[in-house]
DNA sequence: AAGGCGTGGTA
DNA sequence: TTACCAAGCCT
């Protein structure tokens, strides 16, 4: 149980100190440079589970091409997870988009200003609720990220499972309690001293500045802190890849609108059962009449957050098909939607469709095919 | 409450 | 190679 003994003093001793450290050593990310609450919205949207020096070049094209939450709203759902392509949970996008609808809706288009009202919209929830709500617009409020449960967990010696949603309301009591006015300045510096001195491996204690009131220093139990219980092992599936070419484009499907990767392209893909290529020529027979016996073209291996795909990849070629060529009038459209979900793309065109990591990497193995 | 949901970096 | 982790949210 986090039980931290502090009084009044101490209490603005570190607000001091950690003010003081983060106003001199904070680094200077492009959405520390402004105060547009549309903008710290898309970056803290792409902050979740996400390492800033990953998303930068993510945030700087994203509010480039979509400048405005007008401009977001007004988007179609594929031209916003076109721009996400490769950040990955991609429900984040989806969420922006929609959320960016409501705003324009119900807010004439200005970002909702407070903790409560800022909750409501899809893809804020407590945190990013707290950051926006506290950096934007001065509310003073917490915003507990897993940066701040692990410099918690460390300044109170704490040994409470941090993935318990108890430990997390226990840890946000206790911020809430010692939060300055300045408070969006006070949780960016709490996170930020997570991000570049207290670390999850090898916490750099002796530049800490904050040290003096931390009691797993003075216990010497940094090592061991946060606790954070083990995720469970990701279950290994074994997929088969058809790569069908024809005309020099190929062939792609959208995969379903729920689950991994929805909404967005890929080859066709199937796990597999039979293996050796049966399994995904069955599943193409939905789309093509004829086809020749797979052509093994190579394996590839993908790492989710909870899945990994063992992938074999077969090619093929409707050109060399032993019978009639089959043009793409054969393919099979869903009339119900709109939208396309099959599509042939030249190898000039791939980059219109939003194509996931786990199969962009595969067109490197297709240079022979 | 616990698991689904991406990707890239590091030890 | 394996394992862990990152400015979480949704169901």
């Amino acid at each position: 149980m986090l039980d931290i003994k502090i009084n009044q003093q101490q209490i603005e001793m570190l607000q001091t100190d950690l003010l003081k450290w983060f106003e001199k050593a904070k680094r200077d990310l492009p959405f520390r440079q402004t105060r547009n609450p549309y903008y710290i919205w898309i970056s803290e949207i792409m902050a979740q589970q996400t390492q800033i020096d990953t998303l930068i070049p993510y945030y700087n094209r994203f509010i480039a091409t979509f400048p405005t939450v007008f401009s977001l709203a007004q988007a179609s759902v594929d031209e916003v997870i076109k721009t996400w392509e490769g950040l990955g949970y991609y429900s984040r996008a989806r969420n922006l988009h929609q959320a960016a609808q409501i705003i324009v809706s119900d807010y004439e288009g200005n970002m909702p200003e407070t903790f409560a009202k800022l909750l409501k919209l899809p893809g804020i929830g407590p945190y990013t609720g707290g950051a926006i709500a506290s950096i934007a617009f001065n509310e003073k409020v917490s915003a507990v990220d897993g940066n701040v449960l692990r410099v918690i967990s460390r300044y109170g010696n704490s040994f409470d499972d941090i993935g318990d949603a108890k430990t997390k309301k226990r840890m946000t009591a206790f911020i809430e309690g010692i939060l300055p006015d300045a408070a969006g300045d006070f949780n960016e510096a709490l996170m930020e001293l997570g991000a570049v001195i207290c670390t999850p491996q090898s916490p750099k204690c002796l530049i800490c500045p904050i040290r003096s009131g931390c009691q797993s220093h003075a216990a010497g139990t940094t090592e061991q802190l946060p606790v954070k219980k083990k995720k469970t092992k990701q279950l290994t599936k074994k997929m088969e890849v058809g790569i069908v070419k024809q005309n020099s484009c190929l062939f792609f499907v959208r995969r379903p609108d729920s689950g991994l990767l929805s909404g967005l392209w890929s080859f066709p893909i199937t796990e597999t059962v039979a293996g050796h290529g049966q399994d995904i020529k069955k599943k193409l027979a939905e789309n093509f009449h004829e086809l020749n016996e797979p052509i093994f073209i190579g394996t590839n291996r993908h790492v989710f957050s909870h899945i990994v795909w063992e992938m074999s990849i077969y090619g093929f070629d409707l050109d060399n098909a032993i019978r009639e060529p089959v043009s793409t009038s054969h393919l099979v459209s869903n009339q119900a939607h709109t939208r396309t979900d099959y599509q042939f793309k030249a190898l000039s065109e791939i980059d219109d469709l939003a194509l996931p990591v786990a199969f962009s990497k595969l067109l490197d193995q297709l240079t022979n095919f």
